[in-house]
DNA sequence: TTTATTGTGTAGCACTTGCTACATTGTTGT
DNA sequence: ACAACAATGTAGCAAGTGCTACACAATAAA
Protein backbone atom coordinates (compact mmCIF):
# COMPACT_ATOMS: atom_id res chain seq x y z
CA UNK A 1 0.00 0.00 0.00
CA UNK A 2 2.51 2.44 0.85
CA UNK A 3 5.09 1.32 -2.32
CA UNK A 4 2.08 1.52 -4.35
CA UNK A 5 1.81 4.84 -3.26
CA UNK A 6 5.32 5.87 -3.44
CA UNK A 7 5.24 4.08 -6.95
CA UNK A 8 2.51 6.40 -7.61
CA UNK A 9 3.78 9.68 -6.75
CA UNK A 10 7.16 8.75 -8.59
CA UNK A 11 4.96 8.08 -11.84
CA UNK A 12 3.39 10.92 -11.25
CA UNK A 13 6.63 12.97 -11.22
CA UNK A 14 7.68 11.94 -14.29
CA UNK A 15 4.21 12.47 -16.00
CA UNK A 16 4.49 16.59 -14.68
CA UNK A 17 7.67 16.23 -16.57
CA UNK A 18 6.47 15.00 -19.73
CA UNK A 19 3.21 17.33 -19.23
CA UNK A 20 4.83 20.40 -18.79
CA UNK A 21 6.99 20.08 -21.95
CA UNK A 22 4.63 18.21 -24.46
CA UNK A 23 1.47 19.50 -23.55
CA UNK A 24 -2.05 17.76 -22.91
CA UNK A 25 -2.39 17.18 -26.43
CA UNK A 26 0.70 14.74 -27.17
CA UNK A 27 -0.19 13.36 -23.90
CA UNK A 28 -2.21 9.87 -25.01
CA UNK A 29 -1.84 6.93 -22.38
CA UNK A 30 0.87 5.16 -24.23
CA UNK A 31 3.30 8.50 -24.58
CA UNK A 32 2.58 9.04 -21.21
CA UNK A 33 3.66 5.44 -20.18
CA UNK A 34 6.80 5.86 -22.10
CA UNK A 35 7.64 9.05 -20.05
CA UNK A 36 7.39 6.96 -17.43
CA UNK A 37 9.05 4.39 -18.31
CA UNK A 38 6.00 1.99 -18.11
CA UNK A 39 3.32 0.46 -20.04
CA UNK A 40 -0.19 1.72 -20.55
CA UNK A 41 -1.16 -1.13 -19.08
CA UNK A 42 0.83 -0.55 -15.92
CA UNK A 43 -0.83 3.25 -16.03
CA UNK A 44 -4.20 1.88 -15.75
CA UNK A 45 -3.21 -0.45 -12.92
CA UNK A 46 -1.85 2.34 -10.73
CA UNK A 47 -4.91 4.86 -11.51
CA UNK A 48 -8.70 4.52 -12.52
CA UNK A 49 -8.76 6.03 -15.69
CA UNK A 50 -7.17 8.65 -18.03
CA UNK A 51 -8.93 11.76 -16.91
CA UNK A 52 -7.64 10.45 -12.92
CA UNK A 53 -4.30 10.28 -14.19
CA UNK A 54 -4.52 13.75 -15.98
CA UNK A 55 -6.03 15.42 -13.20
CA UNK A 56 -3.02 14.45 -10.58
CA UNK A 57 -0.41 15.31 -12.65
CA UNK A 58 -2.00 18.58 -12.76
CA UNK A 59 -2.10 18.67 -9.34
CA UNK A 60 1.84 17.79 -9.22
CA UNK A 61 2.09 20.50 -11.85
CA UNK A 62 0.60 23.47 -9.55
CA UNK A 63 1.96 22.35 -6.72
CA UNK A 64 5.61 23.09 -8.73
CA UNK A 65 4.38 26.22 -9.68
CA UNK A 66 3.78 27.50 -6.48
CA UNK A 67 6.84 26.61 -5.11
CA UNK A 68 8.58 28.40 -7.87
CA UNK A 69 6.01 31.14 -7.61
CA UNK A 70 7.10 31.40 -4.00
CA UNK A 71 10.64 32.02 -4.74
CA UNK A 72 10.45 34.78 -7.18
CA UNK A 73 8.11 36.75 -5.44
CA UNK A 74 9.01 40.55 -4.58
CA UNK A 75 10.13 40.86 -0.88
CA UNK A 76 8.19 43.53 -0.26
CA UNK A 77 4.67 44.48 -0.91
CA UNK A 78 4.53 46.73 -4.21
CA UNK A 79 1.97 49.18 -5.83
CA UNK A 80 -0.21 47.96 -9.00
CA UNK A 81 2.22 49.44 -11.86
CA UNK A 82 5.61 48.03 -10.19
CA UNK A 83 4.05 44.84 -9.15
CA UNK A 84 3.15 44.32 -12.80
CA UNK A 85 6.47 45.03 -13.95
CA UNK A 86 7.52 42.59 -11.63
CA UNK A 87 5.72 39.87 -12.18
CA UNK A 88 5.77 40.04 -15.93
CA UNK A 89 9.17 39.76 -15.84
CA UNK A 90 9.16 36.87 -13.72
CA UNK A 91 6.68 34.54 -16.28
CA UNK A 92 8.32 36.00 -19.35
CA UNK A 93 11.41 34.28 -18.11
CA UNK A 94 11.79 31.33 -19.83
CA UNK A 95 11.79 28.80 -17.00
CA UNK A 96 8.03 29.45 -16.92
CA UNK A 97 7.15 29.14 -20.57
CA UNK A 98 6.46 25.32 -20.03
CA UNK A 99 3.46 26.47 -17.42
CA UNK A 100 2.59 29.38 -19.29
CA UNK A 101 1.90 27.03 -22.33
CA UNK A 102 0.05 24.31 -19.81
CA UNK A 103 -1.79 26.93 -18.21
CA UNK A 104 -3.51 28.76 -21.81
CA UNK A 105 -4.05 25.10 -22.60
CA UNK A 106 -5.86 24.39 -19.32
CA UNK A 107 -7.95 27.62 -20.42
CA UNK A 108 -8.33 26.64 -23.56
CA UNK A 109 -10.31 23.73 -22.66
CA UNK A 110 -12.15 25.30 -19.81
CA UNK A 111 -13.33 27.72 -22.64
CA UNK A 112 -15.03 24.39 -24.27
CA UNK A 113 -17.31 24.12 -20.68
CA UNK A 114 -15.21 20.98 -20.07
CA UNK A 115 -16.59 20.72 -16.63
CA UNK A 116 -13.41 19.36 -14.93
CA UNK A 117 -11.17 21.56 -16.84
CA UNK A 118 -13.24 25.09 -15.82
CA UNK A 119 -13.06 23.59 -12.17
CA UNK A 120 -9.14 23.58 -12.61
CA UNK A 121 -9.09 26.58 -14.16
CA UNK A 122 -10.88 28.85 -11.44
CA UNK A 123 -8.98 27.25 -8.50
CA UNK A 124 -5.69 27.80 -10.23
CA UNK A 125 -6.58 31.65 -11.47
CA UNK A 126 -8.30 32.33 -7.86
CA UNK A 127 -5.55 30.90 -6.04
CA UNK A 128 -2.87 33.39 -8.28
CA UNK A 129 -5.36 36.00 -7.31
CA UNK A 130 -4.87 35.84 -3.70
CA UNK A 131 -1.38 35.18 -4.23
CA UNK A 132 -0.84 38.58 -5.78
CA UNK A 133 -3.10 40.49 -3.86
CA UNK A 134 -0.82 39.47 -0.78
CA UNK A 135 2.02 41.19 -2.75
CA UNK A 136 0.39 44.50 -3.25
CA UNK A 137 0.20 47.69 -1.81
CA UNK A 138 -2.83 50.10 -1.99
CA UNK A 139 -3.73 54.01 -1.44
CA UNK A 140 -6.59 52.43 0.83
CA UNK A 141 -8.52 48.94 1.44
CA UNK A 142 -11.26 50.03 -0.69
CA UNK A 143 -8.82 49.85 -4.01
CA UNK A 144 -7.16 46.82 -3.08
CA UNK A 145 -9.55 44.69 -4.46
CA UNK A 146 -10.05 46.15 -7.33
CA UNK A 147 -6.30 46.50 -7.90
CA UNK A 148 -5.75 42.73 -7.38
CA UNK A 149 -8.62 42.37 -10.17
CA UNK A 150 -6.30 44.63 -12.04
CA UNK A 151 -3.02 42.60 -11.92
CA UNK A 152 -4.56 39.59 -12.24
CA UNK A 153 -5.85 40.76 -15.84
CA UNK A 154 -2.65 42.22 -16.61
CA UNK A 155 -0.57 39.43 -15.45
CA UNK A 156 -2.95 36.94 -17.82
CA UNK A 157 -2.89 39.53 -20.55
CA UNK A 158 0.71 39.26 -20.05
CA UNK A 159 0.98 35.47 -20.61
CA UNK A 160 -1.84 35.90 -23.39
CA UNK A 161 0.63 37.96 -25.89
CA UNK A 162 3.91 36.44 -24.98
CA UNK A 163 2.22 32.97 -26.24
CA UNK A 164 1.75 34.06 -29.49
CA UNK A 165 4.58 36.23 -30.07
CA UNK A 166 3.88 39.46 -29.21
CA UNK A 167 6.09 40.17 -26.12
CA UNK A 168 7.35 43.54 -27.74
CA UNK A 169 4.24 44.90 -27.05
CA UNK A 170 4.17 43.26 -23.42
CA UNK A 171 7.54 45.67 -23.63
CA UNK A 172 6.04 48.58 -25.00
CA UNK A 173 3.62 48.25 -22.21
CA UNK A 174 5.12 47.23 -18.98
CA UNK A 175 8.85 48.25 -19.96
CA UNK A 176 10.12 45.66 -18.00
CA UNK A 177 13.78 45.35 -17.61
CA UNK A 178 14.81 41.51 -19.68
CA UNK A 179 12.67 39.30 -21.66
CA UNK A 180 13.89 36.00 -22.84
CA UNK A 181 12.13 33.79 -24.88
CA UNK B 1 -13.06 26.97 -62.43
CA UNK B 2 -15.52 29.65 -60.96
CA UNK B 3 -18.59 27.16 -60.30
CA UNK B 4 -15.73 25.25 -58.33
CA UNK B 5 -14.92 28.17 -55.97
CA UNK B 6 -18.74 28.88 -55.54
CA UNK B 7 -18.60 25.67 -54.35
CA UNK B 8 -15.91 26.00 -52.07
CA UNK B 9 -16.66 29.42 -50.05
CA UNK B 10 -20.05 27.97 -49.46
CA UNK B 11 -18.25 24.94 -48.02
CA UNK B 12 -15.95 27.39 -45.73
CA UNK B 13 -19.19 29.48 -44.82
CA UNK B 14 -20.55 25.96 -43.18
CA UNK B 15 -17.22 25.24 -41.92
CA UNK B 16 -16.67 28.55 -40.22
CA UNK B 17 -20.32 27.76 -38.25
CA UNK B 18 -18.99 24.33 -37.25
CA UNK B 19 -15.13 26.00 -36.01
CA UNK B 20 -16.81 28.53 -33.87
CA UNK B 21 -19.66 25.99 -32.50
CA UNK B 22 -17.47 23.06 -31.58
CA UNK B 23 -13.69 24.39 -31.64
CA UNK B 24 -10.83 22.82 -33.78
CA UNK B 25 -10.38 20.22 -31.71
CA UNK B 26 -14.01 19.07 -32.98
CA UNK B 27 -12.76 19.31 -36.45
CA UNK B 28 -12.07 15.77 -37.85
CA UNK B 29 -12.58 15.48 -41.76
CA UNK B 30 -15.62 13.58 -40.63
CA UNK B 31 -16.86 15.88 -38.57
CA UNK B 32 -16.02 18.93 -41.10
CA UNK B 33 -17.60 17.27 -43.86
CA UNK B 34 -20.97 16.48 -42.20
CA UNK B 35 -21.01 19.90 -41.05
CA UNK B 36 -20.88 20.84 -44.54
CA UNK B 37 -23.54 18.40 -45.93
CA UNK B 38 -20.42 16.43 -47.52
CA UNK B 39 -18.07 14.03 -47.51
CA UNK B 40 -14.31 13.65 -46.50
CA UNK B 41 -13.42 12.63 -50.09
CA UNK B 42 -15.46 15.50 -51.11
CA UNK B 43 -13.63 18.11 -48.91
CA UNK B 44 -10.23 16.66 -49.79
CA UNK B 45 -11.21 17.10 -53.73
CA UNK B 46 -11.99 20.94 -52.88
CA UNK B 47 -9.24 21.27 -50.86
CA UNK B 48 -5.56 20.17 -50.47
CA UNK B 49 -5.18 18.62 -47.46
CA UNK B 50 -6.51 19.05 -43.74
CA UNK B 51 -4.30 21.71 -43.05
CA UNK B 52 -5.21 24.03 -46.06
CA UNK B 53 -8.94 23.59 -44.83
CA UNK B 54 -8.35 24.78 -42.03
CA UNK B 55 -6.05 27.92 -42.97
CA UNK B 56 -9.44 28.52 -45.46
CA UNK B 57 -11.28 28.26 -42.66
CA UNK B 58 -10.17 30.37 -40.16
CA UNK B 59 -9.59 33.10 -42.97
CA UNK B 60 -13.41 32.90 -42.92
CA UNK B 61 -13.60 33.00 -38.89
CA UNK B 62 -11.71 36.18 -38.84
CA UNK B 63 -13.57 37.79 -41.74
CA UNK B 64 -16.67 37.35 -39.62
CA UNK B 65 -14.95 38.91 -36.31
CA UNK B 66 -13.86 41.98 -38.19
CA UNK B 67 -17.15 42.88 -39.10
CA UNK B 68 -19.09 41.92 -36.42
CA UNK B 69 -15.93 44.45 -34.32
CA UNK B 70 -16.15 47.23 -36.72
CA UNK B 71 -20.07 47.04 -35.70
CA UNK B 72 -19.58 47.11 -31.84
CA UNK B 73 -16.78 49.94 -32.05
CA UNK B 74 -17.17 52.91 -30.46
CA UNK B 75 -17.96 56.25 -32.55
CA UNK B 76 -15.68 58.54 -31.46
CA UNK B 77 -12.32 58.12 -29.82
CA UNK B 78 -11.89 57.34 -26.25
CA UNK B 79 -9.02 57.62 -23.62
CA UNK B 80 -7.70 54.75 -22.69
CA UNK B 81 -9.76 53.56 -19.28
CA UNK B 82 -12.84 54.24 -21.22
CA UNK B 83 -12.13 51.94 -23.81
CA UNK B 84 -10.96 49.25 -22.21
CA UNK B 85 -14.70 49.31 -20.18
CA UNK B 86 -16.43 49.63 -23.65
CA UNK B 87 -14.52 47.10 -25.35
CA UNK B 88 -14.48 44.63 -21.95
CA UNK B 89 -18.46 44.70 -22.04
CA UNK B 90 -18.46 44.05 -25.99
CA UNK B 91 -16.43 41.06 -26.06
CA UNK B 92 -17.67 39.91 -22.92
CA UNK B 93 -21.25 39.55 -24.97
CA UNK B 94 -22.22 36.51 -25.40
CA UNK B 95 -22.39 37.12 -29.39
CA UNK B 96 -18.57 36.76 -28.67
CA UNK B 97 -17.75 34.16 -26.88
CA UNK B 98 -17.89 31.60 -29.47
CA UNK B 99 -14.70 33.69 -31.11
CA UNK B 100 -13.28 34.35 -27.72
CA UNK B 101 -12.78 30.11 -27.39
CA UNK B 102 -11.60 29.82 -30.88
CA UNK B 103 -9.35 32.54 -30.37
CA UNK B 104 -7.86 30.99 -27.20
CA UNK B 105 -7.63 27.84 -29.05
CA UNK B 106 -5.15 29.05 -31.55
CA UNK B 107 -3.21 30.81 -28.72
CA UNK B 108 -2.60 27.48 -27.03
CA UNK B 109 -1.25 25.76 -30.26
CA UNK B 110 0.57 28.64 -31.15
CA UNK B 111 2.15 28.89 -27.43
CA UNK B 112 3.49 25.29 -28.83
CA UNK B 113 5.41 26.94 -31.31
CA UNK B 114 3.11 25.44 -33.99
CA UNK B 115 4.44 27.41 -36.87
CA UNK B 116 1.15 27.51 -38.74
CA UNK B 117 -0.91 29.08 -35.48
CA UNK B 118 2.30 31.14 -34.39
CA UNK B 119 2.09 33.01 -37.80
CA UNK B 120 -2.19 33.26 -37.69
CA UNK B 121 -1.82 34.64 -33.88
CA UNK B 122 0.90 37.22 -34.41
CA UNK B 123 -1.59 38.49 -37.90
CA UNK B 124 -4.56 38.71 -35.67
CA UNK B 125 -3.62 40.01 -32.40
CA UNK B 126 -1.22 42.80 -34.47
CA UNK B 127 -4.66 43.05 -36.14
CA UNK B 128 -6.05 44.02 -33.08
CA UNK B 129 -3.47 46.44 -31.80
CA UNK B 130 -3.75 48.79 -34.80
CA UNK B 131 -7.87 48.11 -34.56
CA UNK B 132 -7.59 49.27 -31.02
CA UNK B 133 -4.71 52.49 -31.15
CA UNK B 134 -7.20 54.14 -33.68
CA UNK B 135 -9.98 54.22 -31.88
CA UNK B 136 -7.68 55.28 -28.61
CA UNK B 137 -6.70 58.70 -28.05
CA UNK B 138 -3.97 59.87 -25.48
CA UNK B 139 -2.32 62.49 -23.94
CA UNK B 140 0.25 63.15 -26.51
CA UNK B 141 1.31 60.94 -29.48
CA UNK B 142 4.43 59.67 -27.43
CA UNK B 143 2.09 57.59 -24.97
CA UNK B 144 -0.30 56.28 -27.36
CA UNK B 145 1.25 53.30 -28.50
CA UNK B 146 1.99 52.31 -24.90
CA UNK B 147 -1.44 53.02 -24.39
CA UNK B 148 -2.33 50.86 -27.19
CA UNK B 149 -0.16 47.96 -25.49
CA UNK B 150 -1.62 48.45 -22.10
CA UNK B 151 -4.90 48.12 -24.14
CA UNK B 152 -4.42 44.73 -25.61
CA UNK B 153 -3.04 43.33 -23.00
CA UNK B 154 -5.86 44.12 -20.76
CA UNK B 155 -8.74 43.08 -23.44
CA UNK B 156 -7.06 39.42 -23.71
CA UNK B 157 -6.66 39.38 -19.89
CA UNK B 158 -10.55 39.87 -20.11
CA UNK B 159 -10.56 37.20 -22.60
CA UNK B 160 -8.91 34.50 -20.78
CA UNK B 161 -10.59 35.25 -17.57
CA UNK B 162 -13.90 35.23 -18.60
CA UNK B 163 -12.93 32.07 -20.13
CA UNK B 164 -11.80 30.08 -17.07
CA UNK B 165 -15.06 31.51 -15.12
CA UNK B 166 -13.76 34.66 -13.32
CA UNK B 167 -15.60 36.95 -15.20
CA UNK B 168 -16.99 38.43 -11.20
CA UNK B 169 -13.04 39.42 -11.00
CA UNK B 170 -13.51 41.40 -14.58
CA UNK B 171 -16.35 43.24 -13.26
CA UNK B 172 -14.56 43.86 -10.35
CA UNK B 173 -11.17 44.97 -12.26
CA UNK B 174 -13.24 46.96 -15.07
CA UNK B 175 -16.52 48.11 -13.47
CA UNK B 176 -18.39 47.41 -16.84
CA UNK B 177 -22.51 47.70 -17.19
CA UNK B 178 -23.91 44.39 -18.40
CA UNK B 179 -22.42 41.11 -18.51
CA UNK B 180 -23.60 38.15 -19.88
CA UNK B 181 -22.37 34.47 -19.96
C1' DT C 1 -20.52 10.45 -81.15
C1' DT C 2 -16.59 10.00 -78.98
C1' DT C 3 -13.58 11.90 -75.47
C1' DA C 4 -12.23 14.40 -71.54
C1' DT C 5 -13.22 16.80 -67.43
C1' DT C 6 -15.81 17.50 -63.28
C1' DG C 7 -18.26 15.88 -59.43
C1' DT C 8 -19.68 12.04 -56.11
C1' DG C 9 -20.26 7.48 -53.54
C1' DT C 10 -18.29 3.13 -51.45
C1' DA C 11 -14.44 0.87 -49.43
C1' DG C 12 -10.68 0.67 -47.42
C1' DC C 13 -5.69 1.38 -45.56
C1' DA C 14 -2.49 2.24 -41.99
C1' DC C 15 -2.37 4.38 -37.86
C1' DT C 16 -3.69 6.11 -33.01
C1' DT C 17 -6.97 6.35 -29.28
C1' DG C 18 -8.56 4.52 -24.38
C1' DC C 19 -9.15 0.36 -22.45
C1' DT C 20 -9.37 -4.90 -21.44
C1' DA C 21 -8.46 -10.16 -21.26
C1' DC C 22 -5.30 -13.31 -20.15
C1' DA C 23 -1.19 -15.33 -18.94
C1' DT C 24 3.01 -15.00 -16.47
C1' DT C 25 6.44 -13.55 -13.42
C1' DG C 26 8.27 -12.20 -8.87
C1' DT C 27 7.53 -11.58 -3.91
C1' DT C 28 5.37 -12.49 0.11
C1' DG C 29 3.22 -14.74 4.52
C1' DT C 30 2.28 -19.26 6.37
C1' DA D 1 6.84 -25.74 -0.03
C1' DC D 2 2.69 -23.74 -1.21
C1' DA D 3 -0.88 -20.41 -1.63
C1' DA D 4 -1.90 -15.50 -2.25
C1' DC D 5 -1.11 -11.46 -4.23
C1' DA D 6 1.36 -7.62 -6.43
C1' DA D 7 3.46 -6.37 -10.71
C1' DT D 8 4.08 -6.66 -15.61
C1' DG D 9 4.16 -8.37 -20.78
C1' DT D 10 1.57 -9.70 -25.05
C1' DA D 11 -2.45 -9.18 -27.78
C1' DG D 12 -6.14 -7.29 -29.01
C1' DC D 13 -10.73 -4.62 -29.54
C1' DA D 14 -13.79 -1.06 -31.14
C1' DA D 15 -13.76 3.48 -32.44
C1' DG D 16 -11.73 7.25 -34.68
C1' DT D 17 -7.84 9.63 -37.51
C1' DG D 18 -6.11 11.60 -42.30
C1' DC D 19 -6.05 10.09 -46.65
C1' DT D 20 -6.46 7.15 -51.08
C1' DA D 21 -8.13 3.82 -54.77
C1' DC D 22 -11.56 2.99 -57.76
C1' DA D 23 -15.79 2.98 -59.97
C1' DC D 24 -19.36 5.70 -61.99
C1' DA D 25 -22.52 9.39 -63.69
C1' DA D 26 -23.10 13.93 -65.62
C1' DT D 27 -21.56 17.56 -68.30
C1' DA D 28 -18.65 19.79 -71.68
C1' DA D 29 -15.30 19.74 -75.74
C1' DA D 30 -13.75 17.58 -79.97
Amino acid sequence: MNKLNDRRTAILDQLADHVLEHGLIASSLRALAKAADTSDRMLLYYFKDKPEIIAATIEVVVARMVLRMNDMASQQPLALDALVCHLSAVLSNAEFRPYNRLWLEIASMAARRDPFYVQVGEVIGRGFLVWGAAQLISEDTATHERDAAKLLIMIEGVIFLNSIGLSDVVDCAIGSAQTSV
